[in-house]
DNA sequence: GTCTATAACGGGATAGAC
DNA sequence: GTCTATCCCGTTATAGAC
């Protein structure tokens, strides 16, 4: 059942990352899903159930989430911790440029979808939290309040989705992923107080 | 005509901007704008012209573009070009979190709205390029790369947009506008490496 | 200016043939 | 497993009455 999951199936679930990533999941018809796909349209109902099943299957088939669990020793030092944690989301996210952006667009939006995302993306972000206290409490990291200090590193790791947006303001052409992770890996670091030295830029 | 502008034509503005705000552009009807406004649905139409014109006008009407030229004297300086810049865009995302979010949406998509989302925010971020272009040369900030510093200052200026989808994580209370724009400032100027004596947090 | 009524279309879902 | 044909609903937009 999991070896041999019919082709057609997963073709219509590229087919659905694609789309809703580049339209969202409103602007995105299950037509225009299996026109993609090269599939009959009553396949979404027989494979999935419905245009939402599809959406969550998206999730349960391609979100990484036993890779966190592989780091449990590094996750128990605050700053590599907190390294690993934004190299992990960062090469995630340019891995697969599709599925983040799917995320990204229902973070701004109330929908019925949003429990989703959160019970997905949260536990990444509980632990970044986690990591951010202890620091702190190991004189590590400075800041005044946690729940800010969360949502910049937050921001950081994120913001590379948007270049495409603005990518008629930057010069360098399409950023490497080591170089966007290490900028943003500093950037948090140097923000947070953290004594790292040797990593200055010139 | 820029008086009197009929007060109908104003809700249905309100209405639109409030439900494609939490619903996106593609979740919204013109009849659920309607019904949220007290209008009847022909009045679309009559007043703009379609569903994509209420979009447009929504810029036109809610976008402050002016309030940069105002400040022309302060953003001569790298450091305090560019707290302004953070302050006056956190402000007015959090003065309108509705059209801050239909911003944000759109960025991550590709759709026929992304070019007027981004004619419309474009020349303020180009503004703070310039400002991290300036301060590099004159050695206030620290970088490598122009565009990932660029990125960077965007990701933080904007993470507090995120505070609603992971409130489940945060502990204080929703947070206040002052507050937000101080750490948002205090963690950019601290990873730029600019000296701001006496604003490192205890 | 505001409404009703309707046109014209596209949406998701599925029954039933193969 | 895959397809065709169809159902039924909601969508945008507008013509024409008031």
């Amino acid at each position: 059942m999991a070896q041999a999951e019919s082709e057609m199936k997963m073709r219509i679930l590229f087919a659905a990352k694609k789309l809703f990533a580049r339209q969202g999941f409103d602007g995105t018809s299950v037509r225009q899903i299996c026109e993609e796909a090269g599939a009959n349209v009553a396949l979404i109902s027989y494979y999935f159930g419905g245009k939402e099943k599809v959406y969550r299957a998206l999730f349960e088939c391609f979100f990484p989430g036993q890779r966190m669990s592989q780091y449990e020793d590094l996750l128990k030092s605050p700053v590599e911790g907190l390294k690993l944690l934004i190299s992990e989301i960062i090469s995630f996210s340019m891995n697969d440029k599709e599925l983040s952006s799917i995320i990204q667009q229902e973070m701004v939006m109330v929908s019925p979808r949003t429990e989703l995302i959160v019970s997905f993306t949260g536990p990444v972000w509980k632990k970044a939290r986690e990591l951010l206290e202890q620091g702190r409490e190991q004189s590590l990291f400075h800041f005044d309040s946690l729940d800010q200090a969360l949502m910049m590193v937050v921001g950081v790791t994120l913001a590379h989705k948007k270049q495409n947006c603005y990518s008629g303001l930057l010069t360098d052409g399409p950023p490497k992923r080591e170089e966007t992770v290490e900028s943003a890996v500093r950037f948090v670091l140097l923000a947070l107080g953290a004594d790292t030295a040797g990593t200055a830029p010139s």
